[in-house]
DNA sequence: CTAGGGTTAG
């Protein structure tokens, strides 16, 4: 049966959507938990692979309808949806929250004296929003397992393991991991290790994440084609495409290959640089019996791109014509913005032509691209123009296409326009990330709009966007460069009190603005801050 | 998450 916590995300996602994109439904409802035979049967459309072109009239009442057939399945779920209103809970367990104390055991004694109950849906916006900020989500986690009558779900076990990842807490990791396999409910899966993986490949710990892979079936996860894709891309993307290479080597022969694998690798390859190596993967791929598919040509286009090499890309078009393999959208894309980027704009028009002439429909990162490349070359009124044309092609903008509209509103200082868009996006119901607010931020501290700041921090705080060390740094060093110093120390102070490590670039602007300024004081407090910090967790 | 993101320079 569906579970209790997926189905209320579904429900949310469903109440909130105007523009239904189909990929998060998918993963929502796609997985093993949710396909047992006692649910309603789900929309057949949700299986189909054909996830594009789906429209809005269509999804919403068959989603609708499959919502309410299983609310009567399991009419427990009707009190879930009603409690789900009051959210007065994630409201005072975050100004409890704020109180910024020391250590997550300090959080649990702070929430035991208060009358909050967990629920799932609260544990899960509380990991959300405070992301990149251990001491709480551990503490937050820490307490609701002491509950009764909750329980984390695997989902927010996961969180709570990529979380610990993400701020190096490798030791805590692992033992969160064993932890949910000591629960011997099946908790830890293939999306377990997934992160797992990633995050010790992202710190560095190539080895260590091969290992993990090793012992997969200690944890009772199988290690099969996906798996060792997996980690071979968190390899890779982790600019350490030799090791995903070996991972290749060594298991090629007792786990099953599909032409993703090679395609991680060609990709890898391509990304590093060694084309020669791509080429050679290339073959390695048609000698197992696999035929090079649009993903492993994409890679190989994107490389010449990179290199500006545009004849090259041509001649890749055409080859893959003669062999009869169609490009996508985000072949198009790639060619499109890279020629753009080249200031070929005329150029890469032509490849929109050549798109629409092939027959293939342009997407919303296709017309981001296309809105980023004329807004660059200077044609604004172009750029508006496809983004109001995109809406009646029946493409709605994604996050990324606001956030493009976003930082060239700001890059032209137009304030009212980019947060005119801001709220656009809240209407839409496309959620900001980081990258969204980044260019907002930006402006606010070149401008030095400080009441403007302080909204936006406010409206990242509720739309659950947990600032993290690249969004510090930006403000640190925009508020120096600005004169606002007292808040640029502030921001720093907070910044390490996360256990976050400033780049020298970012402590050696702030040191000689308090310089210039002869603020003796300030700048003895951030040394010996700088001083308390950890070096970087090593080997 | 097998491929498409502009990020931290004036």
């Amino acid at each position: 049966m569906l579970a209790k916590h997926k189905f209320l995300r579904l429900f949310r996602y469903y109440n909130s959507q105007k523009n239904p994109n189909i990929k998060p439904l998918r993963h929502l409802i796609c997985n093993p938990l949710c396909t047992a035979t006692e649910s309603p049967e789900l929309p057949s459309w949700i299986k189909s692979s054909d996830t594009k072109n789906l429209d809005e009239d269509f999804v919403i009442p068959s989603l609708a309808s499959w919502v309410e057939s299983y609310k009567l399945h399991d009419p427990s779920l009707a009190i879930n949806i009603s409690s789900e209103k009051t959210d007065t809970d994630i409201d005072r367990l975050s100004k409890i929250l704020k109180n910024r104390y020391p250590s997550p055991d300090e959080v649990v004694q702070a929430l035991d004296g208060s009358c909050l109950s967990a629920s799932t849906g609260l544990v899960e916006q509380i990991l959300r929003r405070f992301s990149n900020d251990l001491v709480p989500a551990v503490g937050v986690f820490t307490w609701a397992k002491t509950q009764t009558g909750y329980r984390h779900t695997p989902e927010i076990y996961n969180s709570m393991v990529d979380i610990l990842g993400k701020g190096k807490k490798f030791d805590l990791m692992w033992d969160l991991v064993r932890e949910m396999d000591d629960l011997n409910d099946g908790y830890v899966t293939l999306a377990t290790m997934g992160k797992v993986m990633r995050r010790l490949a992202r710190g560095g710990k190539y080895d260590e994440a091969v290992e993990a892979f090793r012992g997969l079936d200690k944890f009772g996860v199988t290690r099969d084609a996906m798996a060792m894709n997996l980690l071979m891309d968190a390899l890779a993307k982790e600019k350490s495409v030799e090791h995903a290479y070996e991972v290749f080597c060594e298991f090629k022969d007792c786990t099953p290959l599909n032409v993703g694998t090679f395609n991680i690798l060609i990709y890898g390859w391509c990304k590093a640089r060694k084309l020669e190596d791509a080429e050679r993967t290339m073959d390695e791929m048609k000698k197992h019996g696999f035929v090079p598919d649009v993903v492993s040509y994409t890679s190989f286009i994107e490389h010449y791109c990179r290199e500006k090499d545009f004849r090259k890309v041509d001649e890749l078009f055409m080859e893959m014509q003669e062999k009869g393999c169609k490009p996508n959208a985000v072949t198009y894309t790639i060619a499109m913005h890279a020629l753009g980027k080249a200031k070929q704009i005329n150029e890469a028009l032509e490849v929109y032509e050549k798109m629409k002439s092939d027959g293939c429909l342009p997407d919303a990162k296709f017309y981001s691209s296309l809105i980023f490349i004329l807004s660059k070359a200077g044609r604004t009124k172009d750029a508006n123009e496809i983004f109001e044309d995109m809406k009646k092609q029946g493409v709605m903008p994604d996050v990324l296409t606001y956030t493009t509209m976003i930082s060239f509103a700001c890059e032209h200082s137009r304030e009212e326009d980019a947060l005119k868009l801001l709220q656009k996006m809240e209407e839409d119901s496309c959620k900001p990330d980081l990258k969204t607010y980044a260019p907002l931020l930006k402006m606010c501290c070149k401008k030095r709009r400080m009441k403007v700041l302080n909204f936006l921090l406010i409206h990242m705080f509720r739309n659950d966007v947990s600032i993290d060390a690249g969004t510090y740094a930006l403000l640190v060093r925009g508020l120096c460069l600005s004169g606002k110093l007292e808040l640029a120390c502030s921001f720093f102070e907070e910044m390490v009190s996360k256990e976050m490590v400033p780049m020298n670039a970012t402590y050696k602007i702030l040191i000689e603005e308090l310089n210039k300024k002869s603020l003796g004081e300030a700048k003895e407090q951030i040394e010996k801050l700088m001083s308390q910090v950890k070096p970087r967790e090593s080997v």
